[in-house]
DNA sequence: AACTTTGACAACCGCCTACCG
DNA sequence: ACGGTAGGCGGTTGTCAAAGT
């Protein structure tokens, strides 16, 4: 279903937050609560879209908030999370208390992807062609990608669009880290999907919810790989004064990729 | 000193799902 | 069942300061 664009406001104000605006937004929620973003922008006097004022809330003005840099234990946490669930920067942001998934995301983005390049090209010389990052890559055009989804699930329909139980990887195309690792589109033996490199399975399920756009079913023989988590040492690490408050639906969830990925043992520390 | 480039990060945008009437 | 809205998420852009030339 096609829907407008939401919080359309030509009196709307937009940019930087000025700091009367904080303490608008943080004293209304203190009194009134989260939730209700756009009315309670409304009633704050706040001319700001209800994402906004979420966004601004949650990301900055929030109770527990932990600002700077990211120390040495976040770092390799991240490093890990992110080799086991790929950009899901908010399920990560759930095993790192006080930051926030934007601040992850522009961490990763700035910072960690540079470094886990520059430790690929020391490493690359041992890399199998197919997990180097110089095979990773868009989709050149529309074009390419509408023949790989016309493709959608080769030569294998009756065994095709088996989803699950709601496991979303959170992958789409524009991840610039996916790709079909194939010539021959007939051969998807060698499908890439970013961070996982150690995914082998027979029987792979890909849900409808894992914004693939184009790829939905079974694959046999799928191995999964990608420039973001080849070769990265991963030590088994764990934060120091770690609050392990975290959402056991995410707590699930990490479980349920674990094992799918059949790399419990390797992410045991985390589970 | 002036200009350009780069890095960091705050904020926006668009899409999605869940929920409600 | 359907349509609209709110909230959530990840990708991308805009902005500004620092570094480089």
């Amino acid at each position: 279903m096609a829907r407008r664009a939401c919080c359309v406001n030509e009196r709307e104000k937009k940019g930087a937050w000025s700091s009367e605006e904080d303490e608008l937004l943080t004293q209304f929620v203190k009194i009134h609560g989260e939730g209700k973003w756009r009315t309670l922008a409304e009633k704050a006097g706040l001319r700001r879209s209800g994402k906004s004022c979420r966004l601004r809330w949650l990301n900055y003005l929030r109770p527990g908030i932990k600002r700077g840099d990211f120390s040495w234990d976040e770092e390799e946490l991240i490093l890990k999370l992110h080799r086991l669930l790929g950009n899901r920067w908010a399920l990560i942001a759930g095993r790192l208390p006080g930051r926030t998934d934007n601040e992850i995301k522009n961490y990763w983005n700035t910072i960690l992807c540079k470094k886990v390049d520059q430790l690929q090209g020391q490493t690359s010389s041992g890399l199998s062609p197919s997990s180097s990052s110089s095979t990773i890559r868009k989709f050149e055009s529309e074009e390419e990608n509408n023949n790989h989804e016309d493709n959608n699930i080769p030569g294998n329909e009756e065994n095709n669009v088996q989803t699950n139980a709601g496991i979303d990887y959170g992958f789409n195309t524009s991840d610039f880290s996916m790709q079909i690792g194939v010539d021959d589109q007939d051969n998807y033996d060698s499908l890439m999907i970013s961070s996982m490199e150690v995914f082998k399975s027979n029987e792979v399920m890909i849900s409808d919810t894992m914004n693939f756009d184009s790829f939905h079913g079974n694959y046999n023989g799928v191995i999964i790989g990608g420039n973001n988590s080849a070769c990265i040492p991963v030590s088994n690490c764990k934060l120091e004064n770690e609050d392990q408050n975290v959402d056991p639906l995410q707590d699930m969830e990490l479980r349920k990729i674990a094992s799918l990925l059949d790399i419990e043992n390797e992410f045991r520390d985390l589970l």
